[in-house]
DNA sequence: GGCGGAATGTACACATGTGTCAACGGCGAA
DNA sequence: TTCGCCGTTGACACATGTGTACATTCCGCC
């Protein structure tokens, strides 16, 4: 398959090696990211793995730092953004689960789903989900929301996401599009603007039909 | 370990390597249920699993069959039960999450978890995930909710529960017991009277401090 | 053009898993 | 008591995976 050489005239590289755990983490879970079948797609022979990692557990911990990286920052980034009204506050956040650059749901389900069989991802991932809801919950006290209610609102924004990973449905943009503004109105209590909306259709390149 | 016979004087049975297919699936996920491992365990030859499977994706269907039956029908049955108001109907619906033997959280992760690498069993999880839903759409209906809202908010209700499962978090019943109230109010946009609340606390044991 | 280190490959040792087979053991019925 | 079945076991054959040692090749540089 990748007979091509990269940069430095070699067909191997750290890069190369970890791109294929990634992919292979994301179509069937972390038992699957084993170095033979690696080296198989990669055309490499198996041992030659050996030169840039140090072994098996030090490519997983790879995947996790490319995790950690990507998934949580953009959740805080997005509740912290500029909003005139808390709705569209919401739907900055909500930027989130319809752009796989600001977040990478499938790789969120194969981590969790890591979770059940390793301790020390388990810690990882509670972590996660702390640092996410707490900067939810400062958005909606922001917008005056008391603390238990902002609690209980950020726990059910978030996790109707983590749901909804979980259901690794494939639904179209426009059926998904079409849930918005039920959405933001049970999760704000507030029906949101439609110049608002159609800002974030906009911004998703949605033209609603 | 399990030195004791069974009923019919022998020391394994189809049953046990079921149950012991259970725990490890449960603890470890679905790569970890093992024919090997679980003779240990069982303190049996692993040979002789094979008196009373065929092989191992019997085991493995034995599992499935398990939550098939478990998980999908106490939500239905829950989301039908006699209610007064939304709100009612909505806490006979959380009866669900709080007690294990109407729903197993941790057996529904990790059936979940096992859907990444096999197309049968997310065949099984989307269906399931489908009925479930379809039929708090209808309890949404059923007390006056427009067709979509009354989608949107099954899915919200559902789906914080699946995020929440998916969190794996330890939580204690009284910490989950102070959010019921908030939830009520967002999932139904009505808030809850406070006896329909004690009558649910009582019926999970929970005195309210 | 040949030296040296980066990258790859081959061979080996070992571990863990599956499934088949033939032999063995306990217990109840004839 | 002995026959036969239900359940159990160890030995075998095989597959897939990890990691190490050592040889080999490739490429840039002097």
């Amino acid at each position: 398959m990748d007979q091509n050489l990269n940069d430095s005239g070699w067909r191997g590289s750290q890069e190369g090696w970890l791109e294929a755990a990634y992919d292979s983490l994301l179509e069937s879970g972390i038992d699957s990211v084993k170095i033979l079948p690696l080296a198989k797609k990669l055309n490499l022979s198996r041992t030659s793995f050996y030169w840039f990692f140090k072994d098996r557990e030090e490519l997983l911990d790879g995947l996790v730092s490319r995790w950690r990286a990507k998934n949580t920052g953009s959740i805080v980034k997005q509740s912290e953004a500029y909003a005139e009204t808390l709705a569209e506050a919401m739907l900055n956040v909500f930027d989130c689960w319809l752009d796989s650059r600001l977040f990478d749901s499938k790789f969120e389900f194969a981590v969790r789903s890591w979770a059940l069989q390793s301790e020390e991802i388990l810690q990882e991932v509670q972590e996660a989900d702390r640092t996410r809801m707490d900067a939810l919950a400062s958005m909606f006290k922001r917008f005056g929301h008391p603390e238990i209610g902002a609690d209980v609102r950020a726990r059910t924004t978030y996790l109707v996401q983590i749901g909804y990973i979980s259901m690794q449905s494939n639904e179209s943009i426009s059926v998904r599009m079409k849930r918005i503004p039920e959405y933001i109105a049970i999760y704000t209590g507030e029906t949101p603007q439609q110049r608002e909306l159609d800002r974030f259709f906009a911004r998703h390149s949605y033209k609603p039909g």
